[in-house]
DNA sequence: CAAGCCGCTAACGTATACATAAACGGTAAG
DNA sequence: CTTACCGTTTATGTATACGTTAGCGGCTTG
């Protein structure tokens, strides 16, 4: 298996952890526990879509009881990772193309006015410079040709834009679909061309920002999330060429990475 | 407690199930009866904002253990009927103003994308001509004044098109914050002007939308959320003047209801 | 050989038991 | 009179028990 090497957990940071991780859940309710751990092993391919389990299995799997497992796995069945089907065992969810489109639809209109709402809230000047100091740090890599290290600020840099929108069910709503989206986002890393237009166009939204401009921000990064999501399809849809429009299992290969 | 009146169940209709009603409970798991039951007596004001109970009150409310009616539980602080604050007791959340901005900030962003995606699917003849009958029904009451059964198609036109977007994620996370929407515009409902603005809006997706123009629908349906959502927000400020900005009760004024 | 019926197994849904720890009240000390 | 500590109560979180029914495989019959 491929993509054995972990996933690089972004440096801890103040807003919603997205990013998969287990550190700190030490003294959680084990429902908690349950999810937090099975989420991370699904993220990090750990467990492999497809695979399925009972739910005696998912208990004795955590050394935990039925219970806390079971609504573990149902809160991650409506976030989209897993799927429950009663007496045919619990089902690690893998995304046809088809999935990938429609998770990007809705990620990308949630998080698009949450930049609208920043926009019109105004941010201040500790926030916007944390943002800058995040896009500094995302040039350098991409000058660098480490996609990889790019991708994480990248979700660093957006996470960070949604937890300053101040709309709670918002961001809860788009904590739901980040998993969804991390997996979408994992099956083409390797695949992506230098973000060298990601760079322009964050610049972009930043400057829509503190202009306070919540019109300029939201046609701003609807622009970014177009074009990205539109390259990711085409990325995924190339990469599987020949694969029918069935299940698809995350692709791994280990490819080029080109500048435009 | 006024609104004692039950409210009226829109006409049964494809596509998702929406408004509170309580048919069909029959042979449902006790989950899923919990979960329907203790929706409806929410969206009912049946149990009022701010109830609170314990959850082995709730499992006797229902004539259940505690387990079933705890995900069901679960699900509904996931939704944001409930609020879920342990030894504390589970609440039945009211909504202030704040949270109604929220709820249509999300609501609204979800839906222009779901008519968005209609229009680039397109529509048969026959989901042209329903939508379109049921834009007739709700101009004859506009003109007849009946804001109440107005209402009720209305809900059933916009479920009607996001039935058809296509996209199982966004209908599912629409569904989600429909309960939330529907309290929020029962709270104003009575204070309602006549909707001939939104019927002449509503006429303007559908064209946009058989015309298959995605760009125009998500405009239209853009004017149309903005300026309902902004009438809706200005409805509540003023008849909650006066109120402070904290948890606002529903407001239950046993006003003019008009005659079906 | 195919198809349908029947009985068995066990996974799940629900109920219940149990342990823990948080809230509350009372008491005592400052 | 206020505050802090302690003991009791009990709601919750988790584990476990139990009944039901959905699958599944074997058997029988056409």
């Amino acid at each position: 298996m491929a993509a054995a090497r972990e996933v690089r957990p972004a440096s801890p940071r103040r807003g919603v952890r997205h990013h998969p991780t287990l550190a700190g859940l030490a003294e959680l309710p084990a429902r908690d526990r349950a999810y937090q751990d099975l989420r991370y092993r699904i993220l990090t391919g750990r467990l492999a879509p497809g695979t399925t389990l009972l739910e005696t299995e998912l208990a004795a799997l955590l050394s935990l009881s039925r219970t806390p497992v079971r609504e573990a796995a149902i809160r991650l069945a409506e976030e989209g990772l897993l799927e429950i089907r009663p007496r045919h065992g619990i089902t690690v969810r893998s995304l046809s193309p088809g999935d990938v489109r429609d998770i990007l639809d809705v990620f990308s209109a949630l998080e698009i006015k949450a930049v609208e709402l920043v926009a019109r809230r105004g941010i201040s000047a500790a926030e916007a410079a944390r943002l800058d100091a995040l896009l500094d740090r995302m040039e350098r890599n991409t000058a660098a040709g480490d996609i990889a290290r790019w991708s994480d600020l990248d979700d660093d840099f957006h996470s960070s834009l949604v937890a300053l929108c101040n709309n709670p069910r918002l961001q809860r709503t788009l904590g739901e679909y980040w998993g969804q989206q991390y997996l979408a986002r994992q099956m083409v890393v390797r695949l992506r061309p230098l973000p060298l237009q990601s760079d322009i166009e964050h610049r972009e939204i930043m400057a829509a920002i503190k202009a306070g401009d919540p019109a300029a921000a939201r046609a701003a990064h609807t622009r970014h999330r177009d074009r990205a999501d539109h390259l990711q399809l085409s990325l995924l849809h190339a990469h599987l060429s020949g694969a029918q429009p069935g299940p698809a299992p995350i692709p791994r290969t280990p490819e080029q990475e080109e500048s435009p």
